[in-house]
DNA sequence: TAGATTGTTAATCGATTAACAATC
DNA sequence: TAGATTGTTAATCGATTAACAATC
């Protein structure tokens, strides 16, 4: 099935799927099902199986699907049976928290280098990396082709590294910082706001 | 029209609108359109209107919106015309970038206590606070009637944190534990799990 | 075989958008 | 008034789900 006709919002499962069934893979179990699997992500099993069917036959009638084999087709599918070399923007206290965060390194995404324009920062330690110029930039993008970026830069300079950064040939960027960002289609971008979130939940307090 | 008929969807969308209201106001603006706020945010302008229409008429045909007064009604609407307390649960790494973001506080949402079951790190301090024992959770979220939690620990005790939380009269969950919960219905979860966006992003490169 | 579960179709449901009368 | 933009309707689009033949 050709890539483009799978809507992003199934694509947005795939994660969950994955993650669950490690999680089931860790008490033990080798086999599951469209319906356990449902029940305890909160949606249908139609709708998992659905998904599913976008990229194969991943199951066996009557006894459902091998964690481990679907696991591994799902990290292919993801493109995540490989690592990926990150660059983080930002050294502040939220650049320090990503730096420090070990989830990544456990789902193999490395933080690859870390940059900062404030001179004082420029050379700190910053977790197992030294903060490097934004100068410099543009080589170690183009020299460890580094397509992934966190952005975590004030809201106020986040649009303007944005643009730097597709230039230099980021395709994707973890956003971290509270403002929608104007980038040309082919850039995914993946919000973090936590207040976002917490405006939303409010609603129903 | 009634609260419960809005798709949390448009929910959802309600925070995007009013982050892009101040950061027009910011450019020195006073009224815009729902054309201007669609470009600026990647939406229809149909959307905008038709979001806004189930709460009310907030605009002037030929004029657009007013933004200090739009922003004041869909504050109303989020119920973020107030303060809000939080509770923090986990005192490690990201605990502490938590208590130290400010942008919770930006946006009138408070740490109002922070958590730990750790003996070494309990009395710490974290922040403006000092880290609680779990113990204390009970009378601490009873009265001072936090209904918001903010869930910081790791995956394997999310759970039954998060079980505790709810059983405690917690109705908000910003949920850091890279986990799908399961919750009665009634409460609220916001997921920030970066990895979730990062896995999902590297099926388009 | 009998029971269970997949993969898929068609129906349903819900969200988005085009279009325009109303009106500032 | 002429021009612009809202609020709303109806049509369109897309996602979810119920149902079941296929089959392990």
């Amino acid at each position: 099935m050709p890539q483009n006709s799978v809507p992003a919002i199934v694509i947005g499962r795939l994660p969950l799927y994955l993650r669950m069934l490690t999680f089931l893979e860790l008490e033990g179990k080798t086999i599951t099902a469209s319906q356990e699997l449902a029940e305890r992500l909160g949606f249908s099993s139609a709708q998992i199986r659905k998904d599913l069917s976008y990229f194969g036959e991943f199951g066996k009638q009557g006894t459902g699907y091998n964690i481990a084999y679907l696991q591994k087709q799902l990290r292919q599918i993801l493109k995540i049976d490989r690592t990926w070399e990150m660059a983080l923007i930002g050294a502040g206290d939220l650049g320090h928290a990503l730096a420090n965060y070990r989830g990544f390194g456990a789902q193999n995404f490395r933080i690859a280098a870390a940059f900062d324009n404030a001179p004082e920062k420029i050379g700190a330690r910053l977790g197992d990396l030294t903060v490097q110029s934004m100068d410099e930039l543009p080589s170690v993008l183009h020299e460890r082709k580094i397509q992934i970026a966190m952005l975590a830069v004030p809201a106020d300079v986040a649009q303007a590294v944005a643009g730097q950064l597709v230039e230099l040939g980021i395709r994707a960027v973890l956003n971290y910082a509270p403002i929608t960002l104007s980038l040309p289609p082919k850039v995914k971008v993946y919000y973090i706001d936590p207040v976002v979130g917490l405006q939303s939940m409010t609603y129903y307090l």
